[in-house]
DNA sequence: TTGTAGGCGTTATCAC
DNA sequence: GTGATAACGCCTACAA
């Protein structure tokens, strides 16, 4: 009942071996039996069997994603529903699989990627976050297991990855902020020690130099975690400078927070920006302006330069890629005029 | 390099049918010997290799789960990113893997369902939504693929599908209400073609019938679909009740709506409830009590479902399965005195 | 250009 | 109990 490629075989009168090639298209074959070889295909509706073809070729075309430990974080914010809707429609384009982990905590997670490289049954991990000393990505690499990850990475010359520029989307945002006549701007930033964050610091201290804008300590203000009291804490850090008109945050908890510390004092007149454009940052009082890291391409970008080195034998050239960000203004991107 | 089940073999002197055996906890075979090989494959850290497993037995513990179309819906609520949670949860507890597909749109999903059911990667499909007349519902059953929905189908009896018990649900939020007081409930529905909003409407009228309030056509709004516009509209159609006290409805979007023009209205002593829980719930004002419908149960068990009838030879008895609500109490859910 | 035959790593069906 | 050996469905030398 089930159509094989030896039925198309004997359908078309050829070898098993003349069809397999007909499907993977070898140039050393006559136009006329290409031609009733597929004839017979179509007629018996023949699908060529992926678990054997995967058997014979030693590859699977399935890719792995193994969620972190702290995926509850993502259920939050889109990052992770995006992503992987971008991941998913780069491999449908290209006839791969997508097969997802979730792992409990820390420990399991590494347990995961121990098991999906070991099982023979994916060809290639995705990591959708980068710890420091990240031990996954530690075991990927020694195992030389085929892998992106979403973030910049230590060995970032020795990994694939894909990443937005956090430096520039910080720029970009602190420069807006001196373009409307901000002066004193405050940072509001945490879990330091992620490049990510340095990233963005890096960007609020360059974009301050080149405006001639001397950096002020008093202006920065560095918390442990995303959350939102850390906000409030660091609002009112910030509030210290009186004459302080802008904070930009490197998260948009960490803004929801200052949103609320300002609403308690009364405080209209200071602008204030997050980062990652979650759900709920339209929905606050006022809409927080907030910059989009675009997940559905990083999941997609992460996803191609997977494929692309898995097929290409060759080690390929590029081993990252950028994604852009995207700046959505809103109002609490007010001006200081 | 790869160790394979020869190596085994060759390294506990036997024959690769009896590791095999061992494998599959095959009975007829001595202590003796199952030492000798486990041994074996405890020192060659063997690992069998899932494809070659799959052809072998024509079964790949491959789920393939089909998102439908309008998953842009499902990305605002968290009723999606929940259920893959428990899908997986169930999943690798059981040793299966998950593959997700994105359609694009509504024709892109039948296809993507062909695609997995011919492919012979999948055992299973999981269906997150049902439509009335469903395509794909019936075109997974006439090939007699095994499937399971999240939703009540059409023919309950010859489909696995796991669901809430929304009449109930509704029933006792209404029952709640009434026992808090409120006698003039108002009902804003949508969507009436839908299982689930029929079975919220039944369990509203049954409510009031068990508390002998008379149903009133008039305290009852039906609109098109689940938009916020269309919790205000009902809002206002409701409010030509001068005396109504509650408003129930059966999604958290038309209860923003009816929030929205509440507080418009500058009306206070209204309660309101909502359905599913999304996240914007408890951010709204006032925060919005809402019926949580435990999206990672419904995934969980529904997976559950699929594997054992898979696993079960005999067609299994349990054709569903009805995951609990719970109420989630909020602010806006005030008393009537 | 096409066919033959062996192999991918298991499981299942026979024998013994 | 255990061991050969033939599937499973496809791919790929090697021949022809």
């Amino acid at each position: 009942m089930k159509v094989t490629i030896k039925d198309v075989a004997r359908e078309a009168n050829v070898a098993t071996s003349t069809v397999s090639r007909v499907l993977s298209d070898n140039p050393r074959i006559s136009d006329e039996t290409k031609k009733r070889v597929n004839e017979a295909i179509k007629k018996l509706n023949y699908k060529p069997n992926p678990i054997a073809r995967s058997l014979a070729k030693n590859e699977t075309r399935i890719l792995g994603v193994v969620l972190p430990s702290d995926a509850n974080d993502l259920l939050a914010n889109p990052f992770f529903i995006n992503a992987m809707k971008g991941m998913s429609m780069y491999a449908q384009s290209k006839n791969y699989y997508i097969t997802y982990a979730f792992s409990k905590n820390e420990e399991n997670e590494v347990e995961n990627i121990k098991e999906m490289t070991s099982s023979n049954l994916v060809d290639g991990v995705i990591l959708l976050r980068v710890r420091e000393n990240d031990e996954s990505v530690r075991y990927l690499k020694d195992k030389k297991f085929p892998f992106v990850v979403v973030g910049r990475p230590e060995y970032p010359n020795e990994v694939l990855w894909v990443d937005n520029n956090n430096f520039q989307a910080m720029y970009k945002v602190v420069n807006q902020l001196i373009k409307k006549g901000h002066r004193k701007i405050g940072f509001a930033g945490a879990m330091k020690n992620l490049n990510m964050s340095r990233d963005r610091f890096e960007g609020y201290k360059k974009a301050l130099e080149m405006n001639n804008i001397e950096f002020d300590e008093n202006l920065v203000v560095h918390k442990d975690e995303f959350k939102e009291y850390e906000g409030e804490s660091a609002c009112k850090d910030l509030l210290q400078n009186k004459d302080i008109t802008a904070i930009v945050t490197i998260d948009d908890l960490l803004a929801f927070g200052v949103l609320k510390e300002l609403r308690r004092q009364k405080i209209k007149n200071i602008a204030v920006v997050g980062f990652n454009n979650t759900q709920l940052a339209q929905h606050q009082k006022p809409p927080l302006a907030s910059v989009d890291i675009n997940a559905d391409k990083l999941g997609y970008q992460a996803t191609k330069l997977l494929i692309q080195t898995l097929e290409d034998n060759k080690e390929s050239e590029t081993t990252h890629y950028i994604v852009d960000t995207e700046f959505v203004e809103r109002k609490s991107f007010i001006s200081n005029k």
